[in-house]
DNA sequence: GACTCTTGTTACCGCAAGTAACACTCGCAC
DNA sequence: GTGCGAGTGTTACTTGCGGTAACAAGAGTC
């Protein structure tokens, strides 16, 4: 009976089964597939709630206060998600394969290359800079924010940072996969463009997280003295006072 | 009467005060002071306890079980640390610390550039290599490990991830401090250095999260792909097919 | 001996995650 | 119609954690 099982998919897995089961494919009606696609239309609405009650209330958001944004209450949200974890997952990729659609995009512009990166770099911080919630959800724990008051706990929160690693991972595969078959770097180039793949991304990240909270410069200057260092222009930069062996 | 505060500096300021009070700053005995050391000594007990605890159950380490293998109770630790975020902090400081040392190290030595920035950033990969139960503590939520039987919650643990972020953006701001006061970047030099600074600590570290989980190479190759990527190789390498604007 | 300060305890609160068990409502078979 | 399987929804509960209040005991001070 697999009772301690819920989630979306094992239900549509058995949904899908029984449809190819009674052999009928037939077009209009069939239920078995009408009935899956309510169970994911359901699915979706619930993932818009959540999204609104995360980006209202950042990343204090309790399971309780989601399935009340939905009008529901919580062993529905368990038995499409599974978990909390599974839920925030859900979350993720929905907004990371947005982001990604617009890297790529900016990726495969027909320009020089050193036009492509800026505009990499530029869509991804135009993305956090427009949805600094919805970033700081993904990515981020919920900093210490000095309000609430002291007879709340201002623990639990979606135990975010738990999936920031994932998502950086997958961004950095993906664009170490551009940079693998586009550019020749090689003998032994696709160990190389893994390592710049995930390297260029936590730059990216960690600069956009630090300009993002202390703001001291423009997102166009930004992105520029990104492209510089990555440009090799550390390795250019005269010294300051001379050291030993310099 | 304050009831609502316990933490070790509130006592320790307060031991402070009634040591000037009566005027006595006698050498050998001095028992304020004493008092004082005291405190700090349990409370460094305090800490490797929890430092051996957390390096033993990973980030799923509750107040209780550090409370338990330092041989005490709960409340004892929060009149330490005043919650867990503060004991997370003190345990964060000192490991970040140490590292700090060891990347500072790095930084001064007396070579040339290109060998100063690998050792960098062969410190910081040795670091994460040798201990990497601290490693991901430190910066990382508890990854989905499969284990633990399903009555156990894996939820909880340390709240790591909360506190990630602090530690990478301290890690930025002294890179930046050493290459602004090393380097000369020209007008903008300081706005440009703290940029360059927390890019590369993103670069660094993002990179070697990645290698610590795939190890698909040597930390000698992985240091050389980084310093290259920071060499402008990037820009160097050669297009593979040639899209429209190449 | 009384006073204070620190260390330590037990026993509790509040809260969030997660579950069990039960109730309603369709659409379909016979 | 009646039965029935699958989904949706509920209330009420357990468990475990962070955090706190209230109290008890040892050590130095007057």
């Amino acid at each position: 009976m697999e009772n301690t099982q819920y989630n979306g998919r094992q239900r549509a897995t058995t949904a899908e089964q029984s449809a190819a089961g009674h052999g009928a494919a037939a077009a209009p009606p069939d239920p078995a597939r009408r009935q899956q696609t309510a169970t994911e239309r359901r699915r979706r609405e619930l993932l818009e709630a959540a999204d609104r009650v995360v980006l209202r209330d950042g990343p204090d958001a309790s399971m309780n206060a989601i399935a009340a944004e939905a009008g529901i209450t919580k062993p529905i949200l368990y038995r499409h998600f599974g978990d909390k974890g599974g839920l925030y997952r859900a979350l993720a990729v929905r907004h990371t394969d947005a982001l990604l659609d617009g890297l790529r995009a900016a990726l495969d512009s027909p320009v020089p290359r050193r036009d492509r990166v800026e505009a990499t770099l530029d869509t991804y911080l135009a993305a956090i800079e427009t949805r600094p919630q919805v970033y700081r959800f993904l990515m981020h724990p919920a900093d210490e924010k000095p309000d609430e008051k002291p007879g709340a706990d201002k623990d639990a929160g979606f135990d975010v940072g738990r999936h920031s690693a994932p998502l950086l991972r997958r961004l950095g595969e993906e664009l170490a996969e551009v940079i693998g078959e586009r550019l020749d770097l090689g003998p032994g180039g696709e160990e190389l463009a893994r390592v710049w793949g995930h390297g260029i991304v936590g730059m990216m990240h960690a600069a956009g997280d630090w300009w993002l909270r202390e703001r001291p410069c423009s997102r166009a200057q930004l992105v520029q003295h990104l492209a510089d260092l990555l440009w090799g222009r550390l390795a250019a930069a005269g010294d300051r006072l001379g050291g030993p062996g310099f």
